[in-house]
DNA sequence: TCGACCTGTGAAAATCCTGTGAAAGCAGGG
DNA sequence: CCCTGCTTTCACAGGATTTTCACAGGTCGA
């Protein structure tokens, strides 16, 4: 069964041990997910991680950035689902599937 | 299926049991891809094993070197992308393509 | 000395990433 | 069902990064 690494410091995330081609912004944002697994985040929140900064209130981003990722992974791990959507709050992260 | 074998002692990256012909600093980088297969390596990381010493913050001889390797491994493996670049970060060397 | 080759640099060209607006899709309440 | 609000995805323009080229200086052997 494949598994999904993490590994902030070495700027990557590997499936099978070969790293996914992610950009900088995608990075930034799974390594955020994964540092808070199984929590349910706010958009605030993650756009305060990743971007550093606090976001417009209209600002779509974060949800951009989620589909991107969902992209990557799901061709990368096409079995498990990664991000959950929680409707009207935000978003969490779940490793096992 | 053509391989690439490389074989720093003695001075040689050979495709078929034919040398390639890279020059010293080639040969170097291309050397040091291979002993970190798989693992994204920054522009510093490789400079500092190349050159040895610390890069200037805009020098750009990692980028001209990886272009010159490529080209020379590109005609002898035509079939092969063996070195990917990460975008913000630097680059990865795959053996398997 | 000459020619062939290697090196690092600057800069133009090509490519990729980012954030945004907007359209299309979905969920839940009534 | 049908609304309404929220989420997902697309296309695009601007910006950032990477790739490639040409060149000037250096080295080495013929």
């Amino acid at each position: 069964m494949a598994a999904l690494e993490i590994r902030p410091e070495e700027h990557a995330a590997l499936v099978d041990g070969r790293p996914l081609s992610l950009t900088m912004r995608e990075l930034q944002l799974l390594v955020t997910f994964a540092s808070r697994p199984q929590r349910i985040m706010t958009r605030d929140e993650l756009y305060t991680e990743v971007w550093g900064s606090r976001p417009r209130s209209d600002d779509r981003s974060v949800d951009v950035y989620v589909s991107r990722l969902r992209a990557k992974l799901g061709e990368a791990l096409p079995e498990m689902r990664l991000i959950h959507t929680h409707n009207g709050i935000g978003y969490r992260f779940s490793p096992d599937g």
